[in-house]
DNA sequence: CATGAATGAGACTTCATTCAT
DNA sequence: TATGAATGAAGTCTCATTCAT
């Protein structure tokens, strides 16, 4: 699953780069192959999604789609490099160095909660990549991780968090945020997504246990 | 994801309809086909794995295949039900009520790690799901994080847990659990699965902020 | 199709002699799957007939199939054999020398009709043969009408029929009985079979031209 | 068994629902394809005629088929219309009022017998329909059935036939057409259609009876 | 004789990709 | 660039027949 951690490192594959549409027509001939794609990948899944599928989608004849991609992976490799853009673009969030680091994490779960209720295909199309594209979905993982952790290091840093944090912590707090961002952003509809933004920021800040002591 | 807190109603046979195997050596088949499935689609994931591929590791002859299951997706099926037995056979604990609600959690933790550890193909076939039996894979989903939910319950009026936990807390350790069994366990081989139990224990019962007016 | 007249010129096929069943449970079993070939072939026709479906039918396991018959075209023979062997039964009648021929033609009409409707699977049996055993099939027909035939020279010599029928108008006339057997026999249940009977005759005696000079 | 009465809604079309050939090229292919069928299903069957077996004689990729044509059941159909609309335009007679009604029905036999001696397939084909479309089968004969006593009906009030003849005439009349087109037409070569025409016209108009009263 | 599991050739069908227009 | 026909490898599934018990 993704989380909204991501950006790009190596901003453009250089696969199939001769495929680049050179005209205006082109290029909305390729964007609609991959809002076409979105739709059949989200709705069959990689594998029993078809090109006939996508171009029929798309208005397009079947011929034209090789103009474009060269392959069922390439298209679907666009289509995860366009979302993923679009996560990034969402999560964005300004520096503030003042902001208490919760505060700031709470705004990007909620803007990932967010972005997952408008594009519910999103976890049934990257969700695919376990088998697509293996490497690229462990690496996936594990740079979100090393975000999560850098941000983590950085809050012990600036005495706002715990000091034993470790990677575990990470990939615990990622797969808390995955999930949400299944439940009530992909499958929900009705739920506030500000109440399930607080709850996730609650657990994390003092976990769930009754404190010792203090009036519950 | 899977994690640990399934439990079923037919707990061992495959499933297969009227195919049921008669006699002792019929039973010997399916059950080598179920493990070969294991192994293949564990490998290739549901699409790409073959039935050919399934009866060429389980040393039979394709027709063989058809007469236990009558379809990839039933031997599919079969396989998911025979791991959710064995999970929740290897996660199930005893009843102690005097034991503090979070250490029972802990326990629980720590045995679908060390699954998760042994059975590395777990998420792999499991993931399929989504796709290959939607309704399953949500309905799974949706009957763990109510499992998880009642034990919140159960601890809030033992009072041990804030009282203010919802269904969506339930939903957000599960993710944890999930997520950390993926990592730690179907793709981790040297982390100390103990740790990892202690750190999510920990993450849960105080969340990671620096105690107030605590020293760190 | 079949009309009443045949009869067998070669009694018992030499093949698979050595699985006469030798014993009365045996003579019955085999007598159990014929029955149910009938059922079968007559549902699915024989292509779509499975042993299988034949056992099922005789409630017998599927290796006994192989004890009685030695292929699924083995029993397909038999039972056309055995169906053959009823209608011969059914349609023979006493010689009477004095009785019209024409007369006698009508009886056996009557009689065929009859058994159509009394065994409706066996026009979509015996059209099997067609491709099954096209030689048995195309054979039928012409010792058919070569009966017919003879019949019809019978009658000249009698000075009861017109003295320039030929072999075409057995044809026609086997044609006459096959297409009415099927129609009212086999298809229909209400129609008097009696009426069909008479009408047949009447045009093969009369025609169906308005007699010159007679009043209508 | 087909007789030549039929006539078509949509007369020549292979009815490939959406899969017409939008190009002249495609037009010739998918005329390739029922050519090749009607050599495979008249030797073989509809059984064990193959999709192999039909796109070897066309000369085309297996895959190709599956252009036109979305199953075997599919191109039989398309076949058997082809087939049937040939024998409509084939039999079509122009309306002469004037002409006695029994020599245009001896106009009609012939043309069918020519018929079926240059398509001598048409009998292995159009028997298939029994087990493949029943329905269409059934329909079929029915349908020419009431054609053929419309034409007697028409006969009857015109003052040429008896004025008792049903249904089961027409019944038996097409039993003899059939029967002869078998016989004559797509099993024979030598014998003189025009011959067989006269007797088929001859047992219609006076039966087989010698006239009584009257010399041989 | 009866049973039912095992076998594997062979059929249909799909669909990503190439090619001719 | 666009179109849609052509291709064929690969996969699923059936079922007559054989075999071990």
């Amino acid at each position: 699953m993704l989380v909204a951690e991501i950006d790009e490192t190596e901003p453009n594959e250089p696969s199939a780069d001769d495929k680049m549409p050179r005209t205006e027509r082109g290029r909305r001939t390729a964007r609609k192959l991959i809002d076409a794609a979105a739709l059949e990948f989200g709705e069959h899944g990689f594998h029993d999604a078809s090109i006939t599928g996508i171009t029929r989608r798309a208005g397009t004849a079947l011929g034209s789609f090789y103009t474009y991609f060269s392959s069922k992976e390439e298209i679907f490799h666009a289509l995860v490099e366009d979302l993923t853009s679009k996560v990034v673009e969402t999560s964005a969030i300004e520096d503030e160095p003042a902001r208490p680091m919760l505060d700031r994490e709470r705004e990007i779960s909620l803007r990932y909660l967010a972005f997952a209720r408008e594009h519910k295909e999103i976890y049934r199309i990257i969700d695919q990549c376990e088998f697509v594209e293996p490497e690229g979905f462990r690496n996936r993982y594990e740079l979100i991780a090393q975000r999560i952790f850098e941000r983590l290091q950085d809050g012990i840093a600036r005495g706002e968090l715990r000091s034993d944090l470790t990677e575990a912590h990470a990939w615990a707090i990622m797969g808390m945020s995955s999930m949400l961002g299944l439940r009530y952003g992909s499958w929900g509809n009705d739920e506030s997504l500000d109440e399930i933004a607080d709850i996730a920021n609650s657990l994390l800040r003092d976990g769930i246990a009754l404190p010792q002591g203090k009036a519950d």
